[in-house]
DNA sequence: CATTTCTCTTGATCTAGGTCAATGAAATTA
DNA sequence: TAATTTCATTGACCTAGATCAAGAGAAATG
């Protein structure tokens, strides 16, 4: 509905373009970041055409959640996401955070459905690349494979460095780290690695952390009195990096 | 050296093999729970001369360390292994155990040094699958490549649900979770589901879930009095899977 | 634009599990 | 097989961070 909406003029626009041998992908600003680096000539127009562009969500909808069937890995092209797992009982882990070139979906390749549930931060997009035929599509693109190996490789890294956070690290060092690996992140994709907007509830960050929102309020406050950071809401400002990345333990 | 001296006749048994059309992979014990599944008959003849087998380790030997070249992923043959990260001031966080059929090394796939140490627990042997050139093993073997994005893919699901274990659960509902996940991982492999040897040591136990070495002994002493578990040493016997399962959270 | 509902912050108190200490049991080494 | 070292268990005590409570902002909703 909203999305044959949005992509209707676009499959026009694709076909526009491949006549002038132009990929939409090439075009995008996220392409230094995303799936297509790496790509060849030819494997790129392959991949523009599965790709499905700029569908919408506002914020707190779902991208997907547990147990739906796996059609797709999703790219973020705008805005943000969390995603959770839940026990049986009903208690909840916010698993990760995904920003724009950043894929979701991943941990649900091998299986019939997703594994976790994502929910858009605010109003955000994503390209889905689907993946009805995951053997076939490899065939086809051997390259795109290794892409998806490497970013698949890379998430589960970053997961094992998270697992030595939630084991050994404290609230302050938690904290630490989380905020510089936003602020890399962010400058990864050209925006300040200063200042940002913390686009997740306090809420998502302590359950992410392992803590309790109490925790978070604290600790932040403690960084703002030592001078470390300058929060306004949801606006935090990093005065001092260096002393900022000390403390990640 | 230990290495060559294992290999050498084992590259000739290979070359007999072939000659009658067999393939080594296909005579493994583990075939079963190890990458070649699904593979073609011809995928299979390539692979196995891929395959540097039979590699020994012995206890507490590293099988590779933070920061040596990646060269090959491992599949653990027999034994078993943990992997660990550490801090820059030195406290460690073990990150996995891995048992026969496993890969360790998944997290480095992406990265010119591997990200973790994997150290033996006992006597153990693996199988290496060198990857000097992903790129070209991939486009020779798509197949190959599926095995793997689905191996990944399925530990970076395991990887999410631990979070959710080291930030979410009590004492009791790590370490019953810890007890039932060794549980099936030993009846995949055709083990006794019931009784099994814990090759890592209480305090591996404990780093892994996030707890003291002192909270493991507790919990473990408190599950015996509960008529969980009978305990001997290393040796331990689930007297109680479905009540286990039960407080897993 | 008023109201209801979330979200954030701060303070007071509590507790799960950590730390410290001592002892015993295995395993390793000599 | 004794000696040394490492590993596991148990008890006593302590602390980081959770929970509870209350109020103040924001922001969604009618």
């Amino acid at each position: 509905m909203s999305q044959s909406d949005t992509l209707t003029p676009l499959i026009v626009d694709l076909a526009k373009r491949e006549k002038k041998h132009q990929v939409v992908c090439e075009a995008c600003a996220l392409y230094r970041l995303c799936l297509p680096l790496g790509l060849h000539r030819d494997d790129l127009v392959v991949l523009d055409q599965l790709v499905k562009r700029r569908q919408s969500y506002k914020r707190k909808q779902d991208l997907f959640t547990t147990n739906d069937t796996f059609s797709a890995l999703y790219v973020v092209r705008s805005g943000s996401f969390k995603t959770t797992i839940s026990t049986s009982n009903g208690r909840e882990q916010v698993t990760g955070f995904y920003f724009p070139g950043e894929f979701i979906g991943l941990d649900a390749i091998h299986m019939p459905s997703y594994q976790s549930n994502a929910i858009a931060l605010e109003s955000s997009s994503v390209c889905a690349l689907p993946f009805d035929n995951l053997q076939q599509v490899g065939e086809r693109l051997p390259r795109l494979q290794i892409q998806l190996l490497t970013r698949l490789s890379r998430e589960l890294a970053g997961d094992k460095s998270f697992m030595l956070l939630l084991g050994k690290k404290t609230a302050e060092e938690k904290l630490a780290t989380y905020l510089i690996s936003l602020s890399k992140r962010f400058q990864d994709r050209g925006f300040s690695a200063q200042d940002f907007r913390l686009t997740m509830s306090r809420n998502d960050i302590a359950n992410h952390l392992g803590l309790a929102v109490e925790t978070i309020s604290r600790v932040l406050t403690k960084f703002q009195g030592l001078g470390l950071v300058v929060i306004n809401g949801k606006d935090i400002s990093l005065k001092d990096i260096t002393k900022m990345e000390a403390l990640c333990g």
